[in-house]
DNA sequence: TGACTGCCTTGACTTAAGTCAAAAAAGCGT
DNA sequence: ACGCTTTTTTGACTTAAGTCAAGGCAGTCA
């Protein structure tokens, strides 16, 4: 199978579908390769179309009125991206950059449309997927104001500990300073809980990685939201 | 036209289809009659079709380990809830209750599908309502990790300046502890805040309703999220 | 009228987390 | 291995907002 057809049908947007309509899906992709730091859209931009990550990372954010950053996602391979405006509004609600050199796919709005309204199966793969983002916003708006940076620190840690399939020992796949942001942070405030967390043993870490010492300590945390 | 075919049409899910689609529709739909304070569903309940409010009000909200709560949406007439989990997995992220005697009209999970698939126009539209409330989650996101308090009430104000079309006053149709959990703080933060917001002559309070004395200061502290 | 209830406000105190500044450590290209 | 940049850590200080506890105020219902 063609390499960029291989990508669109490992995608969860595209799973399931029949070769045919993959093949319908590949025929309005367009390919953009990015470097490292690109600006691919920014906040207010009109929406023309959205992404999916072939290869690269990329991540999406806010940004306030004084500088400060809060990364909503990252996205890695496979993870749609932009698809927002595409159906409500015309302008994307927030910024979007590549943390690596990437390859994305774009699939314009108008064409992509055409084919959702032809392919229920597919409309339904777009609604599986938007849920879901509703569904981590939830969780991403409960940790934000329910619990402190520990609490929102631990629950990274556990969540990464299930993705990565080990409750032994996980690695961060992005800088700590980034990991900040996404927590709703700075770098010193996460620095020092680290710290804090070694102190008590919960982890151990050694630059991204992290021995996970205590997982129940850890998932406590997550739950209960108190650093002791 | 009929009452609940009149509710289905009006509600933003199924605006704009055609008849013979809101009749469809209107064929699944079961009536559901609840008092003040009844709890529809836990989060974690399995899910078996999702809701629209046809009258009265409903909170859905997430509880922390301490039996504090975050509100993540307040619905009233023509607002669907719980339809996450039709598509992206079987349980309710979060809980939901009345805040007011309320009529709800329900939706099985498996006809709901069933009518989707053979509705391409019924599946746009949902994309829409999906998207667009992901766009207010996005901003609620900023909200609570770029702004203070301050901030995010003046954010709020105007917004309800906006919905209620004047700029001179605007009247709170929660309570105030409610309003204080939607902001992500607690009533007595919120207090003080509009206390500050009084002496400062940006505002004036009375009861639920509240006079805007300075809107532009309002935009201005909505926007940069710091207070003098 | 008065007590009951729910909601809001105020005060004194504590604390989590941000700011600013500087040093230490880790990466990276040549 | 070298210098350079970027990232991470640490320390001293400030501040926004939470906790706890007490009062006030408004509506309701006998």
């Amino acid at each position: 199978m063609e390499k960029i057809l291989q990508i669109i049908s490992d995608a969860p947007l595209f799973n399931g579908l029949p070769e045919e309509q993959l093949n319908d899906v590949r025929q309005i992709a367009l390919d953009k390769f990015c470097n490292k730091g690109k600006t691919i859209f920014l906040e207010g931009d009109d929406c023309n179309g959205f992404y999916i990550v072939a290869d690269g990372k990329v991540k999406i954010y806010k940004v306030s009125f004084d500088g400060k950053e809060q990364i909503l996602h990252i996205y890695g391979p496979g993870n749609p991206f932009g698809e927002v405006p595409v159906f409500a509004g015309k302008k994307f609600p927030a910024n979007a950059q590549t943390l690596l050199k990437s390859h994305l796919l774009f699939f314009p709005r108008t064409a992509f449309i055409d084919l959702i309204s032809k392919n229920p199966s597919l409309a339904l793969n777009m609604l599986g997927v938007l849920s879901m983002r509703l569904r981590q916003f939830t969780v991403q708006i409960e940790n934000l104001s329910l619990k402190e940076v520990p609490g929102r620190l631990a629950s990274y840690l556990v969540y990464l500990s299930r993705e990565q399939g080990r409750t032994d020992v996980v690695t961060l796949n992005i800088s700590k300073g980034q990991l900040a942001s996404l927590l709703g942070t700075i770098p010193e405030t996460l620095s020092r809980i680290l710290t804090k967390m070694n102190q008590q043993h919960l982890i151990d870490t050694s630059g991204r990685n992290i021995i996970l010492k205590d997982f129940n300590g850890l998932e406590d945390l997550a739950e209960h939201g108190k650093l002791q």
